[in-house]
DNA sequence: CTGGATCCAGCTCGATACTG
DNA sequence: CAGTATCGAGCTGGATCCAG
């Protein structure tokens, strides 16, 4: 809201159209749309979570790839990092305002894979499916 | 519905629970979240698209890219291929139910996005800021 | 524990050429 | 127009080491 126009009569990319028409939203959406950024941000949720415990819930990440895209969340201010000066050190991880938001859709797009999971199953089978004769 | 338990008392990371314990989910999530793909969605929309159409109205993607990631939500389920036997060939793209449920929460994503844009900039700003005395 | 830095194998992606 | 195949530069990301 505010911003946006938001016709609604007959355009039916106007959202692809934002994302066109603005680098930085490309940008912020480029930043975003990966996997490993959503997971962190899905895995955060409503909690407090530290380095370690992010490290281990998420399957497959790499501590590179960990620490990363917590800077790189952290920078778009999705996120936000509070170190505790004990020893040994604490960092903990929660989510902002825009963070949560973000999060919204993310739980959307998880929603939506397990409300389409038997059907790409299915459609993954068929694509793949021998060429016999 | 169906195989999904969803308590809702206080789990509160559901979602990426179930991606973290079904493989194929989790496969599922990898392939759909990805800038081109999701963009490609987002661009297909209410419409049937061609080839050249969604090369032309998408920033930034190459030949390759635009097939392989076409290719991809085809064998997902999302995406319909139709191959016109014409001269020259001319081959459109639509949604399936599964794809436009994914749009939706790409929308979504699109949506937040735009509402957070001079937020996001902000807090990059700030990140970004030289470390001047 | 957190996290920066480096090394380098492997994959990604763009460019190009070729088919129907 | 749509699509496949190939090649090579460059980026990605995992492993590892070091520091606070």
């Amino acid at each position: 809201m505010g911003t946006k126009p938001l016709s609604g009569t007959e355009n039916d990319t106007d959202d692809a159209d934002l994302l066109r028409a603005d680098s930085l939203a490309r940008e912020i959406f480029s930043d975003v749309a990966n996997k490993w950024a959503l997971l962190i941000i899905e895995t955060i949720g409503d909690r407090t979570r530290r380095f370690t415990e992010l490290r281990n819930d998420i399957e497959g990440i790499s501590h590179k790839m960990l620490t990363q895209n917590l800077r790189m969340l952290e920078r778009n201010g999705l996120i936000e990092r509070t170190v505790h000066p004990t020893v040994p050190p604490r960092v903990d991880y929660t989510l902002t305002e825009a963070g949560h938001g973000l999060r919204a859709t993310v739980d959307g797009m998880c929603d939506w894979t397990h409300r389409f999971l038997s059907h790409i199953d299915d459609a993954r089978r068929r694509f793949d499916a021998p060429v016999n004769g």
